[in-house]
DNA sequence: ACTCGTTTATGAGATGGAGT
DNA sequence: ACTCCATCTCATAAACGAGT
């Protein structure tokens, strides 16, 4: 609605304005005190209007706009989505189901929690708390539009997420190493670039799309040990350098490839029939799974050999640091998630041997 | 343990080129 | 034309990670 003008009533020189179809007089025409009037009367309209619109927002409209400034929002600083966005459709499905046509300032705590419950019956209770954040996330980015109450937001503020074994949802399982039989079982059946892609992970710790994304020109080559700064990496938007080392065996897996290339900008690991493209991440992954079956072992995906990796170094050089270190961490605590595993394998292994 | 992110995993079906 | 095979796409679920 267009703002109302500042009108002159020429009988009487004075200054009008018309709001809700009804004409208030400011003063004289041109006089300071008419001015003000003018924009005192202005502030009230838009208060009116403001909490107008406040007040008649509902969840599924609250819903569309924040997904249009997400899709916006949520990009790498080469200005690609980063999949965020896609987190939050997914996350919104279940409140808009229930909730579309209610207004947003209709939608309390109760309401919330029916919505969580409709998560634990599918998610994972990480999942479910997850998505439950970014519900509540979207209702403040709501209040920040001024097109939803603060008090709606503030509400839903104590809804609390699922604690552990006090709900429903069930637990997520741990990430365990790639048993090495597997892993060596199932080489055969992959692609000689793919065979060496995983053998560079498991090697370097690298992460998948860090492997899949190694350009010949991004590895420095002079010293004894090879580096390699990948230029994408998890932590780029949090401004955190990474660094991949890459010793004498990795050096030999990837040799042929990176002697094979013309130029730096050629990826080390391409699929056969493309020219110069990086492997897709699904790509890769179906393509192992496949070779694991193939291989009649059970199906692993790529992520894991980042556990091997750091398993692997644990042991021999008995440090989690050494570990922390490679797989640029920057906190042990992130690391203990990786050696809990040596645990589970004690406790495999007693089994066994009373 | 929570917050706010980014990245990886899965499975079924689609696609496109090579070999017959 | 037909089939095989590696890889990709789609939809969505789950894990990883730094900071606090």
């Amino acid at each position: 609605m267009r703002q109302p003008k500042k009108c002159h009533h020429k009988a009487s020189d004075r200054a009008y304005v018309k709001i809700n179809g009804q004409r208030i007089y400011l003063g004289k025409w041109n006089s300071q005190e008419a001015d003000d009037a003018y924009d005192r009367q202005i502030l009230k309209w838009r208060k009116a209007k403001d909490s107008s619109q406040e007040l008649t927002t509902t969840v599924g409209e609250l819903c569309l706009a924040f997904m249009e400034h997400a899709e916006e929002f949520y990009r790498d600083d080469a200005g690609n989505q980063t999949g965020e966005a896609n987190n939050y459709r997914y996350a919104l499905r279940p409140l808009i189901k229930l909730f579309r046509n209610v207004k947003c300032y209709q939608f309390g705590p109760s309401k919330l929690i029916e919505v969580r419950d409709e998560l634990a019956a599918v998610h994972v209770r990480q999942q479910v708390n997850n998505n439950l954040a970014r519900i509540k996330r979207v209702f403040k980015w709501g209040v920040s539009q001024e097109l939803i109450p603060v008090s709606v937001f503030a509400a839903l503020q104590t809804v609390e997420g699922l604690k552990r074994s006090r709900s429903k949802a069930k637990e997520s399982q741990p990430v365990l190493p790639v048993p090495i039989d597997d892993f060596n079982k199932t080489l055969p059946y992959l692609t000689e670039p793919l065979s060496r892609m995983v053998q560079f992970q498991i090697l370097t710790g690298a992460r998948p799309s860090e492997a899949r994304l190694l350009k010949v020109g991004d590895i420095n080559t002079e010293g004894e040990v090879w580096l390699y700064k990948p230029n994408s990496h998890k932590n780029k938007w949090r401004g955190k350098a990474r660094i991949i080392c890459i010793g004498p065996k990795a050096q030999a897996v990837i040799m042929p490839f990176v002697e094979d290339a013309v130029s730096g900008a050629q990826y080390v690991f391409t699929p056969s029939d493309s020219s110069n493209q990086p492997y897709s991440l699904h790509g890769m992954i179906s393509s192992i799974s496949k070779a694991c079956r193939k291989a009649k072992v059970e199906s692993w995906s790529p992520g894991r050999l980042r556990h091997n990796a750091a398993t692997s170094i644990n042991q021999a050089f008995g440090d989690l640091d050494a570990s922390r270190v490679v797989l640029g961490h920057a906190e042990k605590t992130t690391t203990e998630i990786y050696a809990e595993r040596d645990i589970q394998k004690a406790i495999e292994i007693a089994k066994q041997i009373g």
